[in-house]
DNA sequence: TTCGCCAATAATGTGCACATTTTCTCAAGG
DNA sequence: CCTTGAGAAAATGTGCACATTATTGGCGAA
């Protein structure tokens, strides 16, 4: 590390860009299962990889933390949670009564355009399983979910939703670490067709239904803890390479 | 948990419930409305006020800027957020959806135990209004909605739907400084009729009308920016009265 | 060996100094 | 009178030093 610097290495204006880009970075490896649940991230060991002061790296675990996709334990680190039995019942349960609602409001103000969008997502789904790509199998099953209270249009509902979207995600990763058993189209798609009908109550019972397979099909399988090197799976962020030049 | 250091001035384990403190005055002061929206929260100030640091203050307004409370504007400051007529309809919408969803559930596994409640807050409602306690009212009226979702003993789902609370209070206090429109207590009591009948369509539709209720009064009243003095509304916190006397 | 204690090491927590940016003040010029 | 701009003042942003706490490793006694 250089000792004192006359001037400032880069403006400020790009310092906004790069704690987003942090943040975005981790997200996406805890959304995709590339951590392990129990990991531990120091911070040190995070400043060194993206280049970045501590304090910076700091900010964005203790953000990550604060909407529960981290867990920060005091004077211990930052670690990935480990989800209990119970952090399943409980992330699922929210999921089903989420989703309740929105398919509630959806039967009744969704008009061809949405229907359209679905439409096109469960090709899209059936397309990527008859050709035997699992993670993009998984990729679209998680999206499938996104794009009805996307379709809301309503920011809110949609934050809340990815938020849940991603606790599950560690629960998958944790809970079933080999076998690919991801949402069946053949459920999305009868709920896309019980949307259509408008019938409520069809469309209800199969979304309590399809979150409750996929919540029995985790409780069945045992939590694998075990180590992990983070470091393998982060992507470089664009400020720590153009940084790393001057080095 | 007795101090056996030779000189610690406040054990390491303080400093965590001092943060919590601090984050539950704000809270506080933002659901009880006592900020007006568009308030600045200078730093330096509330460090002053609190008598704690910049830095302690200053990680506390991030925190609450993460869950949509507050807003930072870089390098400008954070304020109490003034919804904007968008926001309105996006987060009663939010409310509405969601309430929907836990209705739906609340319909199918209900016990006697939950309806005890709810009767008994209901009485508790009438009695403020049989009263004329505005404040309590106003305190209860949020606290019902509360109710519904915390007997579903779903931590997740309680977490969300205070957050809702929390930004429609701001909207309240922005939108009808003055009069104290608080959600009618006939309302609430036809909501839980209809759950004790668990009837789902009825309850639906009484806990959708509800909210529109409160959206379409507030969208009658106009904002009325005026700063304030914030200092006025926040007590003091139990560290800092025990520093204060240091000085 | 194994347990427990203590020093050594490493990691997290925090206050502070300073850099950067914005806002305020005020006066000169059109 | 209004606008504009330069400098001062104030507020936010950030790196760093150091304090505090947890973890590790080793050593001696039962």
């Amino acid at each position: 590390m250089t000792a004192k610097r006359p001037r400032p290495i880069r403006s400020g204006k790009g310092r906004v860009d790069l704690d987003e880009a942090i943040y975005a970075e981790i997200s996406r490896a805890i959304l995709h299962g590339q951590l392990q649940a129990g990991t531990k991230l120091p911070e040190h060991k995070l400043a060194e990889l993206f280049d970045v002061s501590r304090e910076r790296i700091r900010k964005v675990l203790h953000r990550l933390a604060a909407e529960r996709r981290l867990e920060v334990i005091p004077n211990r680190g930052t670690f990935v949670p480990r989800p209990s039995g119970d952090d399943v019942r409980v992330i699922y349960q929210a999921h089903r009564v989420f989703e309740a609602g929105i398919i509630e409001l959806l039967v009744r103000t969704m008009d061809d355009s949405i229907m359209a969008r679905l439409d096109a997502h469960l090709a899209a789904e059936r397309d990527a399983a008859r050709r035997g790509d699992r993670a993009e199998s998984v990729r679209l099953s998680g999206a499938f979910h996104l794009l009805l209270v996307d379709a809301l249009g309503n920011s809110e509902l949609s934050r809340f939703s990815r938020e849940l979207l991603s606790r599950s995600s560690v629960m998958v990763s944790v809970y079933e670490p080999a076998q690919s058993s991801v949402c069946a189209v053949d459920e999305h798609g009868a709920l896309v067709d019980a949307l259509r009908q408008r019938d409520l109550t069809k469309a209800l019972a199969l979304s309590r239904e399809h979150y409750d397979h996929i919540e029995q099909r985790l409780k069945l399988d045992q939590a694998v803890p075990r180590h992990q090197d983070f470091a393998a799976v982060f992507r470089p962020v664009a400020a720590s390479e153009r940084r790393s030049r001057n080095r």
